[in-house]
DNA sequence: TTTAGTGCAAAGGCTTTGCACACCG
DNA sequence: CGGTGTGCAAAGCCTTTGCACTAAA
């Protein structure tokens, strides 16, 4: 767990980089999702309304909405639709790297398979497209939850 | 363009098992469809329901929303969820294959490329997850964007 | 005739927006 | 102080649901 710029700092970086002020609110939600980098948790905007609400009931819902929108624009955050059709989000700033997500719990691990390049480059050829970029997420039952 | 069972067949034996009537909205959905499957498009809810307007104005939404939703159920429609939050469909009856969208015009070709069988399993076996499958889509740009 | 399937409109979620106010710098 | 960022509530989407009615078998 040794990282030149640990996740707090890119958070905080991000945040700096999409805003002009340092204000509470903007406080709170940088603290939320220290915590879920550090847990590698996958989360909703409600969920982390509700969690930062704990702390102060007043903070308006399209806040949370706005930073989020902010932060997945920068790059900082990852969207991931789940089938059902809910959207979750989770800190991912640093390198390439996909999902394994468990159907049952929902527990996210993230997983270092991909592409082969050479694969890539031959579609590319033969469909005269330039890629630029995929999305690649995997499902399964994780451990606990094949057991119950 | 030679097959076995064209994409009708598979489209009116989808609805068969899913239904028992053959009414007239489902004729009219599996029309769109079958010209959907042949132009290899992808469409929105919405989309497919304007179309069908054109014949039949009176024919409601939530009609639209019912059939697609046995179908993807039954594994003849695909659900393609859009960064930009919306969702998208297209027939798929048949073998394994992954999209390859242009993030321009929004054209879908279907390409086989898959993540090799082995990194697979290697992965399974490292976090103790059953794989139970996988959601990969490709963007770029093709031919015609590219040199606009 | 029976009842699956439909159309309509209302209700439900989630998300965005408009606007006056608060508070960071 | 000045203007960015906020809170609130209303409005907007897309989608689902309840219910009386239509029409397929």
């Amino acid at each position: 767990m040794t990282e030149a710029h640990p996740i707090e700092e890119q958070i905080r970086a991000a945040f700096d980089e999409v805003s002009q002020r340092r204000t509470r609110p903007r406080r709170l939600i940088e603290q939320r999702l220290v915590e879920f980098a550090e847990n590698e948790t996958n989360f909703t905007v409600d969920d982390l309304w509700q969690d930062i609400r704990k702390d102060d009931p007043h903070l308006g819902r399209a806040t949370v909405y706005r930073s989020i929108e902010k932060l997945v624009n920068k790059g900082l955050l990852n969207r991931v639709d789940f089938a059902d059709g809910t959207h979750h989000y989770r800190v991912c700033g640093h390198s390439h790297h996909h999902h394994l997500t468990c159907n049952q719990c929902h527990r996210v691990v993230e997983v270092d398979i991909c592409l082969p390049k050479e694969q890539l480059a031959k579609i590319g050829n033969q469909t005269d497209f330039t890629i630029e970029g995929h999305s690649l997420s995997l499902f399964g039952r994780c451990s606990e939850c094949r057991t119950e």
